[in-house]
DNA sequence: TCTTGACCTCAAGCTTGCTTGAGGTTTTAC
DNA sequence: GTAAAACCTCAAGCAAGCTTGAGGTCAAGA
């Protein structure tokens, strides 16, 4: 009765079809590979194959991506999740609260800072010492362009 | 009556005096001056002196930064200054009110994200096609680590 | 005077997140 | 059966924001 080609519902998936489905570019799935945030099997052939979780994983790895979230980091929450097991809603649950939790976090900072520019502007008080836009240290390193090497430790 | 010895007040600094009083590397100092940010003049020996003028213009650097601003873009501000004038608090003024516009809408888009997020978690539906998070074309590319070449024009 | 320490100028390296290109194989469509 | 499209593997490149290193000069103190 189903009007659904089973082999087209399980087929696997190249990586041009993922790069069409997902948006990105072939390369940047290559890259992911690479880096060890997806997997895939190789046909005879040797070209790369995909089983459709894939393209639910590539669509957690870029919501992460825009909460700011480094693809390492990204790379280990997904490895909390069983290999090889398309990621249901208790795993995206638990990465992302604590994606979210991130996500406060630098908001709170940057919101933060807006109050102290707010409140700074026009004060002239960049010279000072005492000003709190010079004394950051109770902020952590903004996420921004900048040097993680010096990052308060 | 000045208790303030003039020699002292009006005396150049040097790269390290520089470092030592922002905080940043000697390193780093070099790469804002190649990068037009801040100036300096050469001394005899072809040391590079600066005036004190340079401390502030650092502390608005670095504020930038932490809002998240490229240094290109905090090049272009800080040119609209009079050239080798102290940027005193109406030019701060200027610069710090384009600088909360820009917090306030990373601050707003984050938040956006935050709220899509909370919503989502636990829903499973990452994996739909209508899921707000995977429709961020409302949204301008965010900041964090990804393709800038990408972004939407 | 002489010895450090601070300074100088390149050039190259590092990290993140990819892209681009070269040179070659496989799959697919006609 | 063949040509084009898609795929493969490296290697190198790009951008940002610096750091590190090499090789050499300058300045300040004992």
């Amino acid at each position: 009765m189903s009007r659904i080609d089973p082999s087209r519902l399980h087929k696997e998936l190249s990586v041009g079809e993922v790069a069409k489905r997902s948006g990105l570019a072939v390369s940047a799935i290559h890259f992911y590979e690479a880096k060890g945030l997806i997997k895939s099997r190789r046909n005879a052939g040797n070209q790369r194959r995909y089983t459709r979780d894939v393209l639910r994983r590539v669509a957690i790895i870029k919501v992460a991506q825009r909460t700011g979230i480094p693809l390492a980091s990204i790379r280990d929450a997904l490895q909390t999740l069983p290999d090889e097991r398309t990621p249901n809603s208790d795993d995206w649950r638990q990465l992302s609260a604590q994606w979210k939790a991130d996500l406060d976090d630098r908001i709170a900072r940057l919101t933060k800072l807006r109050d102290q520019l707010s409140g700074c502007i026009g004060c002239g008080c960049l010279s000072l010492d005492d000003c709190p836009l010079r004394n950051p240290w109770d902020e952590l390193s903004e996420e921004g362009p900048g040097p993680r090497l010096l990052d308060p430790e």
